[in-house]
RNA sequence: GCCCUCGUAGCUCAGUUGGAUAGAGCACAGGAUUCCUAAUCCUGGGGUCACAGGUUCAAUUCCUGUCGGGGGCACCA
């Protein structure tokens, strides 16, 4: 709807200016609102408002003078007013509000290309692979396969990417906390590390694989496979770093397939994985650290390796290879980074807990002094989410052992209604979870009265094919037939759609596009309860059907690019 | 101590990027179905937009400060 009429005053701004009426140094922003009241019309714009101080004139006759300047062929404006202090309100005509539905039948449903094919790679989730993943990991997969789904339906080419953090201190702890379940699997009375992992995953994962991990420890120093408790003992004492490293790594593969088919339980999918150990040994890290020296931004102090990350923004220096000579973490996250800028990416996107904010500045740093635009990367940051029960906080976390994980939320709850509790939610802001609370409102969760209302609209439409009624198209359907307030307001809801997803995109905000949805629902729910679609009057029935069919366009259109599933009945 | 972020109805949250009388769900009270799905709809009460200044024709929105919640300030990952 926006960008029907954006394009008409556009025009008039330009005519106005080649008139000599308006100086107009530069095509100011068209800022356009939905009056609340109707009585203001169907679209209302602030221009002449914002054009008052640079034009020195009065408002009230800017906005008079660009309303004279509009050419409407088509006659889409079927009224304009000036109104309040010079805010310019207009009225449609049928013909606009026809074309709006008749966008909608198009492959895009009427949305712009924004993106005009630039790659984009959303990095989300990329939790270790010690463990499974909770349901904080759940809100970060939820918010990037969003706006992975957003990006893509508005022209971008995007690529969704989970970093696999295989190599450092994490996998060592994961390494002998799964050979230290070995031994027990064995009947071994042995501890974990004190810092090691408690879970319970472990034990039965080390379990189960007991004489897999044994056999491949065995064939790696190319002993025979010993039997018997003892013999089993005295071996993994005789090999112990290899046995570490052999469970270590069978466990990362395993645990690393099982966060994937969490994430598939939520309808979440990645492209590309990548593993930080790899980029290591392939020397991605060691070029982008020598192009950094080569630049001048490292240097040797205390015995360690800093880079100058001050010089481009950061509040402080930063090691990245530490006085015993391992690098840091840091300088992983630069070799992959740039690995991304060269695979030919117009932009980065990363998916961050909001514990990770302090980092930001260092990677774009980083970034920068490799001679990329700051403007390439952005990082989205997600707030950990607060798990209660009946109100008290559930304490979690690997180290601790207790777990909620986002595999259990999700079979209790649903995928949907997982989903969508946290699309409802601006990333930026704290949630609470109360797993109690989620499952018994699971079935009130509000994806429902969305999902309700699709499902009403298929359930006339089995109807009506029953009664060997056809469906208009909006380009033939007597639309001028929809007068009733419900009707005049589903009709403007639908007409808003691609400017939702449009800004939804452009702001990276799933959740606009879900509380349009909602929005959308009620609004054909109110239609539904107070008009009858089939009716003995046949036209009004046609201008009714083609309107259901507009709105069951747009619902399945939207309910998939959140990722929900479209029920046909319910 | 410094930095980031949030503070909107009893609760959970939106608020069209600075515009007209600040919205929704839940909860609470009452009502609607001879007919396309009642997982629906209608009506009602509820607010100093944390607080105080500032910029502006116009501030919930931008700036400064105070208070409060959360997070970050490692040769950790």
């Amino acid at each position: 709807m926006r960008q029907r009429l954006e394009g008409l005053l556009r025009q008039a701004l330009t005519r106005s200016k080649e008139g000599g009426a308006l100086k107009l140094e530069s095509l100011p922003p068209l800022i356009f609102e939905i009056p609340r009241d109707s009585k203001f019309g169907d679209l209302a714009s602030t221009v002449a408002l914002g054009l008052a101080k640079s034009e020195r004139m009065k408002p009230r006759d800017i906005a008079q003078l660009i309303i004279d300047h509009i050419d409407d062929p088509d006659e889409l404006i079927a009224d304009t007013e000036i109104a309040g202090p010079g805010y310019i309100n207009f009225r449609f005509s049928s013909n606009f509000w026809r074309r709006c539905l008749m966008d909608l039948e198009t492959d895009a449903c009427g949305i712009a290309d924004q993106g005009q094919g630039r790659k984009v790679l959303v990095e989300f989730v990329s939790a270790n692979p010690t463990g499974p993943l909770h349901v904080g990991h759940g809100r970060g997969a939820v918010l990037g396969d969003g706006v992975s789904r957003l990006l893509a339906a508005t022209g971008y080419s995007v690529t969704r990417e989970y970093y696999i953090n295989d190599a450092g201190k994490q996998i060592d702890t994961l390494a002998a906390s799964s050979l230290a379940r070995l031994r027990q699997a064995f009947g071994e009375e042995c501890d974990i590390p004190e810092d090691g992992y408690p879970g319970e995953y472990l034990v039965e994962l080390m379990t189960e694989q007991r004489d897999t991990a044994l056999a491949q420890i065995a064939a790696e120093v190319k002993a025979p496979v010993p039997e018997g408790a003892s013999a089993v003992a005295a071996f993994l004492d005789e090999h112990g770093d290899v046995a570490a490293r052999v469970c270590g790594e069978l466990a990362a593969t395993l645990l690393l397939a099982r966060i994937v088919d969490d994430m598939s339980a939520l309808a979440v999918q990645m492209d590309t994985f990548v593993s930080e150990r790899e980029l290591r040994d392939k020397g991605v890290v060691g070029k982008a650290l020598d192009e950094l020296q080569s630049a001048g931004f490292l240097y040797e102090e205390d015995g360690a390796r800093w880079f100058r990350s001050t010089d481009f923004g950061d509040e402080k220096d930063r090691v990245i290879e530490r006085s015993d000579g391992a690098l840091t973490y840091f300088a992983a996250d630069i070799g992959y980074h740039r690995e991304k800028l060269s695979r030919g990416f117009d932009e980065l996107i990363d998916i961050w807990g909001a514990d990770h904010h302090g980092y930001i500045a260092r990677v774009a740093a980083s970034l920068r002094a490799l001679g990329a635009d700051a403007e390439r990367f952005r990082v989205l940051l997600v707030q950990l989410v607060r798990l209660t029960r009946g109100g008290e906080p559930v304490r979690m976390g690997k180290r601790s052992g207790e777990f909620v994980t986002l595999r259990e939320v999700v079979d209790e709850v649903g995928a949907d209604a997982t989903r969508f509790f946290f699309l409802m939610r601006k990333g930026d802001s704290q949630l609470d979870f109360d797993l109690d609370l989620a499952v018994k409102q699971s079935s009130e969760n509000p994806v429902f009265y969305v999902q309700y209302a699709h499902a009403r609209i298929c359930s006339i439409f089995r109807q009506a094919e029953s009664d060997g009624l056809t469906i208009p198209d909006a380009e033939s359907a007597p639309l001028h037939r929809l007068e009733a307030a419900t009707e005049q307001e589903l009709i403007k809801t639908l007409a808003i759609y691609a400017d939702t997803v449009a800004e939804a995109a452009a702001e990276r905000e799933p959740h606009r596009v879900v509380f349009y949805l909602t929005d959308l629902a009620a609004r054909f729910h109110r239609f539904y309860n107070q008009e009858r679609v089939m009716v003995d009057d046949a036209e009004l029935s046609a201008a009714r059907l083609c309107l259901a069919r507009s709105t069951q366009i747009v619902l399945r259109h939207g309910l998939k690019l959140v990722g929900l599933g479209v029920p046909e009945t319910m």
